[in-house]
DNA sequence: GCAACTAATCGAAACGTATTGAGTCATGGC
DNA sequence: GCCATGACTCAATACGTTTCGATTAGTTGC
């Protein structure tokens, strides 16, 4: 029950392949008669062109490819919506490759394979080794890149990105923190050695700089995106001599680990600690208290971001200049977990 | 700057295109002399084969395909990290499919692409059209298919899956929940026209029945997998005459989302209403309170269902005998929602 | 030193499609 | 009746690999 080719097609229905396959992709150029003629045999013979043999011929696939670090995390399926949505109006497939850090045991054969079989790619997770092997890849390649929720460190800033202003954002919640009377503010990194992570960090800084505020180092530690990688970071920062009164944490997730660790602890949010996360994911609104967070319009991200690939993908090859990230806006969302600090 | 090919390598090493070749595919069959030549050829130009070529001329990919219903959500998350485990082991690339529901404008275009380029498929979310296509289309074609955590309707359950007793699953934690005292049950349905909802219904149905208790229809609703869906099956089940001392809720996501809007309503859990979930995903450890549920073997599931899948791909495709399921085992994780009812 | 083998390499063919330049046929204008 | 036109169609080719059968070089055994 060998697969049958568009040969067989065209012999069967006494005509040439060339006729077969314009009938196929170009229906208007073969005549009313001929075109009924070869329908019928496709149709009887179930007949579907080899998509491996036409993306070969055709040397594009349609098909793009959205690297995000793991699947399972909220906030990259609402990004997703975005892309989706974007990608169907202009006749592109999506799929989707896990990153996963340092865990993908053969990297560099899934490199080589992934990249070449989209026609663009779009990177929400920068900073697993996949990425940076598809990003220094391309320097030779020409394989359309943008990169969307990340900055990359200014070496690597050729390609276009779209995504919040990570410092700001950061800037105005710990703002928000300190108008409502907290000295002592706490930060949980995300992952380490990005410059997300950087951003956001200064972000901080800056905001308890503005506001004659020094920081405690011992304020500042690392996270994990796993429940014991955020208790970890609780179970210190509730043990430092002076106790921060009020949690920044890097992104949503870690967030809502952190109420939960806080309880276990025996204290009240926002009583006894305030908490606030990043991204506004659609668990933070259910999440005990609801928390207070800072949002990314990110169907809007996802949007963007493709739109800008497809830029990339139509443009001819020669010039590529180096884009200005495009930033979107952020916008605070308050919800239950600050309160003023006990005095 | 248009891409070189083996033919390029080939002239500037002084060998030919299949020496080269073998020297990349099979490098202990060529001598270490020329291999140093053409591997300094090919560290200079940078050169790497065209994927599209190669899988072409193969006629594989060494590439899955896993459909999800949406990136987002923990449950496959948990599931993913299995089946990349086992994939990885056995240099299998994977690619993530989105089906998401009926939203999928050009389906019809998706599904030839992307079922052509993969090696086999992993289904998770049976109830899409994608999926739909993709299991009517291979029915002609021959390409290999697996089913996780659902189960197919009679008549399409030739292709091997492995998931849990659904029904079991669900009559164990209602049984529990009777155990416990509770005689008027709610439950929160999960998708609609899915056997996995046919078959948790059925097992909260059989558990009652077992008890001798009568189930009032309007306890038994459906949900979505929105904050607004769950937040309707509650006010619904609230507002019902005899009201339910506990909710099931077909999965810990609406589960979670239940939490919250019991809230919401001002009632306590578990001691003014008892809810459980289904899957035992991260969150619902977290959760307030950490939440009542039944486990799957998520990993495990991953890795076995990409193990049937490999089994498939390898098999010659004369004989397919009909399946069995493979069932994995489920455990009742008990934790702080629910409590014997008020009386 | 010759036959017999093995190891390494080569040239050529194949995979299934899209496309191009050339050709066929019918039509209509003169 | 002939030529030009345009609409269709065809045969042949190219895409970049891998692989097969054949050839050559190198080695061993006698």
């Amino acid at each position: 029950m060998s697969e049958l080719s568009i040969l067989d097609i065209a012999k069967l229905a006494g005509v040439s392949t060339a006729t077969v396959s314009r009938c196929i992709n170009s229906p208007h150029q073969v005549s009313e008669k001929t075109r009924q003629k070869i329908d019928k045999v496709i149709q009887e013979t179930g007949y579907s062109p080899n998509t491996l043999a036409r993306d070969f011929r055709r040397g594009k696939t349609r098909m793009i490819i959205v690297v995000v670090p793991e699947i399972g995390l909220e906030f990259f399926g609402q990004i997703m919506i975005g892309i989706r949505e974007e990608a169907a109006k202009h006749g592109y497939g999506i799929l989707i490759h896990e990153a996963f850090g340092e865990k993908d045991a053969n990297k560099e054969f899934n490199d080589l394979i992934v990249t070449r079989n989209a026609d663009g790619i779009i990177l929400l997770a920068c900073l697993s080794p996949f990425s940076a092997e598809v990003l220094s890849e391309s320097n030779r390649k020409t394989l359309p890149i943008v990169i969307g929720c990340e900055t990359l460190s200014d070496d690597l800033a050729v390609y276009p990105s779209v995504h919040i202003d990570n410092l700001a954002a950061t800037r105005d919640i710990t703002h928000y923190l300190i108008e409502q009377g907290h000295q002592r503010i706490g930060f949980i990194q995300g992952e380490e050695g990005s410059i997300l992570t950087r951003d956001r960090e200064l972000g901080y800084r800056a905001a308890m700089e503005d506001a004659g505020l020094s920081i405690i180092e011992e304020w500042v530690t690392f996270g994990e995106l796993t429940n014991d990688g955020v208790a970890k970071a609780i179970r210190h920062l509730l043990s430092v001599p002076k106790r921060p009164t009020a949690i920044i944490c890097a992104n949503d997730e870690m967030a809502i680990a952190a109420l939960h660790n806080l309880r276990q602890a025996g204290l009240s949010v926002p009583e006894d600690m305030s908490v606030v996360g990043i991204d506004n994911i659609p668990s933070s609104e259910i999440s005990y208290p609801p928390l207070t967070t800072v949002s990314q319009p990110k169907k809007e991200i996802g949007e963007r971001v493709f739109k800008q690939l497809l830029r990339e993908i139509n443009k001819d090859s020669d010039n590529r200049p180096k884009k200005q990230p495009e930033i979107v806006k952020h916008t605070l969302v308050i919800r239950d977990t600050v309160a003023a600090p006990k005095s």
